[in-house]
DNA sequence: AATAAAAGTGACAAATTTGTAACTGTACCT
DNA sequence: AGGTACAGTTACAAATTTGTCACTTTTATT
């Protein structure tokens, strides 16, 4: 379940708050103030901080420096001051959105969600037909089950990923893989991996329905 | 470089926004409608798409879901509407951030960067002392020369990326890197692994200053 | 200082990865 | 239909990874 933590002053929006994500959702919990936060920052395992500017001892901005030193934890300014300077230090110290009050529920669960999706931290799992990778963790699973890919071949799914849709040329594919200070490895490498690959993440590695190949120009992730 | 397309029907708009966002250092191409965008789209090597509702042919939405549907590129709506339906339906469609017209331009341009960071398409390059984890290729550096991570020293290496700062106990580090169907490998497996990633990451393995111990309790990427 | 627990080291065999070569299959071209 | 690039396959040796063991070192506590 997906702990966030409201840092805010005004009691009223905490429990507004709180009500309308536990709705949504989410586990709740709250923070008055700078020591408070941080205590709980430390304790509690968190997936995303609601941050105001003006709390209890301290200033919202110091806490989201303090978070984003030690922790990976994305955070969101809430706060009544939406003017464009302090908006400006709020991404400058890390933050990852910023949202002036009074702010729209259902557009905060949104902003919430596609905070979340962004930073991987509710999942950063691309689904590729019935594959699932994690770049988080760094593995790949077929159904769930583990997939035990090599360096290499973990590599080369993720240079697909990441240009999903267009048509990797081998030199491409080589210079993303086996670039090692300029010299390449024999080109039948690449095919050789290629058929690797498909052979643990393609159902039927004869017929590919995840990497295509696109004769004369190289390959492409469907 | 950076290169941003602007989808947009106003051509005053398009001018001075294209001048500023050069300032800044961008690359900036532009489309007033949709046939002409998601031809762009397809033929030039984008990083981000900044993207009107109200365009000359179509509309902002269809050419969002387009986008999303093919490529992996970032999109951030930029619109009059800036109403709570037209704003989570932006956000359901996939889009990245959603600004509401007027826009304030360096507000703007920290939400470009902000967005570039979270996708990782400018960098998702993570720095521990003079190792540099690139995540979205799959490899490690140390002062720009390739570390050859095996695949189990590359995820126990991500463990403690994703959990920076904490301290992460044996058995927690096991069940995240070995934990297979609950079997898990010897205990010692593990030092010895935590032994071979600091041979590779640390500048002085015998004196940690990414990896360090903590006796009794685990380790801590620091 | 002696002890015990925790962490680190070096070495090893088995398994896997990696790169290449020789060969086979297939789509596209006159 | 036949030729020719291009892509795929199979098999193989060298290198690396992987897990474990026996042993050493370090640290905390009597």
């Amino acid at each position: 379940m997906t702990k966030i933590l409201i840092v805010e002053d005004d009691k009223g929006i905490i429990e507004n708050l709180t009500e309308y994500l536990e709705g949504e959702g989410f586990a709740v919990i709250s923070a008055n103030g700078q020591t408070k936060a941080l205590e709980l920052v430390e304790k509690e395992k968190l997936d995303l901080v609601l941050l105001d500017v003006s709390i209890a001892d301290g200033n919202g901005f110091a806490v989201c420096s303090a978070i984003k030193a030690e922790y990976n934890i994305p955070v969101i300014f809430l706060t009544a001051s939406g003017d464009e300077y302090s908006t400006v230090t709020g991404f400058n110290l890390g933050a990852d959105d910023y949202i002036a009050k009074p702010f729209r529920p259902r557009e905060l669960v949104s902003r919430i969600k596609n905070i979340l999706r962004l930073t991987g931290n509710t999942g950063a799992v691309i689904q590729l037909a019935d594959v699932q990778v994690d770049t988080v963790k760094g593995t790949a699973k077929k159904n769930g089950q583990e997939l035990y890919l090599s360096a290499l071949e973990y590599r080369l799914l993720l240079a697909f990923i990441n240009n999903r849709g267009a048509v990797l040329s081998r030199t491409q594919l080589l210079e993303m893989i086996w670039d090692i200070a300029g010299e390449f490895v024999n080109d039948n490498t690449l095919t050789v991996y290629i058929k690797r690959l498909r052979e643990k993440i393609e159902d039927d590695p004869q017929n590919p329905q995840i990497i295509k190949t696109i004769r004369g120009l190289g390959y492409r992730l469907d």
